[in-house]
DNA sequence: GGGCGCAAAGTTGTATACAATACTGTCCCG
DNA sequence: CGGGACAGTATTGTATACAACTTTGCGCCC
C-alpha cells in the first residue's frame, strides 16, 4: 500500500527493498512478514513474495518456519559472535588489498560515503546512517576487487544490522565515523598494513559495543508473540 | 525417474540431492537442469523444483537465466582464484581452531573420512572420492564450532568441486590424502599452528593444481549448446 | 541457393485455486 | 471458575492453469 505500485517489482527488487529496510531497521526483528500482506503492498502474487523471503532466508535475515510463515530473523548472541569473527577473519586483509588499489575515485567515494554518515546521525536518522556505514565496509570489499568476498561480506554486514538493532549497548556513534575516517587515512596513504590492523580494531570495537550476555532470547518467541 | 519416489521431495531434500550429484560431479558444469524434467524425476511439481534450484542459484551452484532456465554454473577462472582466496581467508584460521578444541571422536570420523576416500579412490569413483574430501574440510568447520563460517565454507567447498571440474590439470590424488594425513597428524597432537599452516599450503597446492588460463570460456555456451 | 521472417513447439514466469496446517475464540464439562 | 476440546478463521504449502518468452523449423522472397 505504501510501495509503489507503478512498474511490476521482481523477485530481487523485493528482497534487497526489504533487505534494506531489515538493514535500516525499518523492519526490526521478530517482525511478521506476511505473504499476503507483501503480496498487496508491492502489488504482486504470492508467488513472487516467497522467492523473495526465500532469498532473504538464505541469506540468514529471515527465518522461516513450516507453516507459520517469515520474520525477520533474531540472531542469538552465539550467532552474533561469529558473524563478527567471520567478519575479522575477511574484512581485514580485505581491507590490505582495498588500500593497495585504492585510486582517486575510490577515496572520493568514500568520503562522500562518510559525510552522508554524518548527514544522516545530525538528522537523527540512525537507520540511514546505520546503512551507510555497512555501505563503506561494503565499498571496501569492491574495491578490493574480490567479487566473491563482497559477496560474503554483504551478507555478513546485513547480518550485523540485525546484531546491533537486538544487543547494542550504548550510542558510540562518534567511534563509527572516526574509525571510518582513520581507514580513510590509511586508504589515501595506500598504507595496507595499517588499514589492515585499523579495520582489525575496528571490528573489536563493534563487538566490544555489544551486550552478548546469553540472557538474549527475551525478544525470541515473547516480542514475536506481540509483534502482529 | 531414476529417483526413489516413495516418499514426498521436500525442496531441501531436493536441494541436497542435486547439490551432491555436482559436488560428485555426476551433473558437470553446464548441465540444463529443466524444471519439467526434475519435477518428474522426483515426482512433484515444479513448484518445488524452483524453490531448490533458487536455493542452488544463491549458493552459485546454479545459474539462472531468466526465460532461459537452470543449468549447473560455470565458475570463470577469476571466480575459480576468488573461491581459494576466500578459503585461504577463512579455513586456515578455522583449521587452528579446530586443532584446539578436537576430541577423540572428531579424529576417528577425520581418519574414518580419509579411510573411506582413499577406498574411493581405488575403487575409481573419483566422484565420491571428491565429495568426500570435501567433507573432512567441513568436518574440519564443524569442530571448530563456528557454524557461521561452516556455511560459508560448504558452499565455497562445493564451488570448488565445479573448479575441479573445470581446471582440474594433473591428477594429484595421492597428494590430496598425503595432505589430509598431515592434518589429521597435527590435529592430533591439538598443535594449532602447524594446522594451520597446513591448510594453507593445502590450499595452495590445490590453486596451484589447477589451470586458470584466461582461456576458459571454452566450456561456456559451447558445451551448453551440445549438452542438451 | 542463401537469408529473412513467421509460425509452431517447448520452456519458463506468474497468478490463482485448492489443500493442509496452525491459530483463535467459544462452548461444554468437570 | 478453570481447563480442554472443538470449530471457525486465517495463513502457508502445493499443484495447476495460463501467459510470456525463447527457440526451432519451415517456407517464402530476393
Amino acid at each position: 500500500m505504501n510501495k509503489i505500485d507503478d512498474t511490476s517489482w521482481s523477485r530481487d527488487a523485493i528482497a534487497a527493498d526489504l533487505e534494506r529496510a531489515i538493514h535500516e531497521h525499518r523492519l526490526p526483528p521478530g517482525t511478521k512478514l506476511g505473504e499476503d500482506d507483501l503480496a498487496e503492498a508491492y502489488g504482486i502474487s504470492r508467488t513472487i513474495v516467497r522467492a523473495a523471503l526465500l532469498a532473504l532466508s538464505h541469506r540468514h535475515l529471515v527465518q522461516l518456519r513450516r507453516n507459520r510463515g517469515a520474520f525477520v530473523a533474531q540472531p542469538t548472541p552465539r550467532e552474533a559472535r561469529e558473524v563478527f569473527e567471520a567478519r575479522s577473519l575477511l574484512e581485514p586483509r580485505t581491507a590490505h588489498s582495498a588500500a593497495l588499489r585504492m585510486t582517486e575515485a575510490d577515496l572520493a567515494l568514500l568520503n562522500a560515503n562518510i559525510r552522508d554518515e554524518h548527514a544522516a546521525l545530525d538528522a537523527g536518522e540512525n537507520g540511514r546512517a546505520l546503512l551507510l556505514s555497512g555501505q563503506f565496509h561494503l565499498e571496501v570489499a569492491r574495491i578490493a576487487d574480490q567479487t566473491t568476498i563482497e559477496a560474503v561480506i554483504s551478507e555478513l554486514i546485513s547480518r550485523s544490522s540485525l546484531i546491533i538493532a537486538l544487543y547494542w549497548r550504548r550510542r558510540a556513534a562518534l567511534c563509527e565515523t572516526q574509525a571510518h575516517h582513520a581507514l580513510l587515512d590509511a586508504f589515501a596513504r595506500k598504507d595496507g598494513a595499517a588499514a589492515e590492523e585499523l579495520m582489525k580494531n575496528h571490528l573489536l570495537d563493534l563487538v566490544a559495543s555489544l551486550d552478548l550476555r546469553n540472557v538474549a532470547p527475551p525478544p525470541a518467541s515473547l516480542r514475536e508473540a506481540l509483534q502482529r
